[in-house]
DNA sequence: GTAACCACTTGCAAATCGCAATCAGTCTCG
DNA sequence: CGAGACTGATTGCGATTTGCAAGTGGTTAC
């Protein structure tokens, strides 16, 4: 890829200035998704198969996605978040709750956006803590309260469809 | 447009998912540009003019930039941030800050977003309110220490380049 | 053995992109 | 008054990217 300038707005735009991208690190660092199928099938914007393969290898490539051979399963393949990746959550964090305030979000989804902005940053902090353990083999230490973020965010959202 | 989920970060990339949307709104925002030809040559990455006029016409359609005649010129064009465009402050905060992390970024270039991010968010707030006072006429109040933030962080840049 | 599942590729039509040239109206300057 | 530069765009066109459907070679569960 050519780089247009060294802007780091730029250079950010010319790694996730696409429609899909994101959407795969989101389910990612949020569903808690490891697979091609399910993100394939995860997801409910419906990623295209040959699309989702060729932003794997080009998230690979720049190093926000380490892939891996899953021991119990010759054929699957495991992804992993890098560090650069995790530390996507406040961008993510940021867009989100941008969305939230300006665009016709579904209340249902859009919870966990406003769950993890009011948090702060403790909360953002101890959920990218948490993916490192998850992804890295960092040790996060015990979840305060018994449960990690992502059930947290999981059970707002529970309780917003209901 | 059509909409592929509720989900505030898909949504937000179905308005920002592409390479040139957010390149025009970081030159209005940090380079208090205004007219059709500065965005055209002022940017180091080169947009299209056609490109560019269709961006414009959808990020006024979406309620991020407002445009109005310029009465010193009668062909010339003035387009405004809208408050949910001064709001991606934040946005374009988390990106610039993750890009000079994480990517190859120039080191003058990247001093801004540096600046901006360690100034917090009271710094952030009082550049979204001098957005607020050149954009949309509501008074800011004189700049703490007489200089404003766009002031302050071209000089960072300035004395970068030196 | 066979049916489902796995990550991924291929073919193809449609949309989008980027570049260059062009447009008509407006302003500046001599 | 007339030449030339400037205004925000538009047009034509080839190249790239996208989205959809179907298919690939292989693995696994029953």
């Amino acid at each position: 890829m050519e780089r247009r300038s060294g802007c780091p707005i730029n250079l950010s735009l010319e790694v996730f200035g696409d429609r899909w991208s994101l959407i795969i690190l989101r389910d990612m660092i949020f569903g808690g998704v490891r697979h091609f199928r399910e993100l394939l099938n995860g997801s409910t914007e419906g990623i295209a198969s040959n699309i989702l393969a060729s932003r794997l290898k080009k998230l690979v490539e720049l190093g926000l996605l380490t892939r891996r051979d899953d021991p119990s399963h010759k054929q699957k393949a495991i992804y992993s978040l890098t560090e650069a990746a995790i530390e996507l959550v406040p961008v993510m964090n940021a867009l989100g709750a941008w969305g939230s305030r300006w665009l016709p979000v579904s209340e249902e989804l859009s919870i966990r956006a406003q769950v993890l902005d009011e948090g702060g940053d403790e909360l953002r902090e101890r959920f990218m803590a948490e993916l490192r353990e998850e992804h890295l083999g960092i040790a996060a230490g015990p979840p305060p309260g018994g449960r990690t973020v992502r059930e947290r965010l999981r059970e707002a959202y529970q309780e917003k469809v209901r």
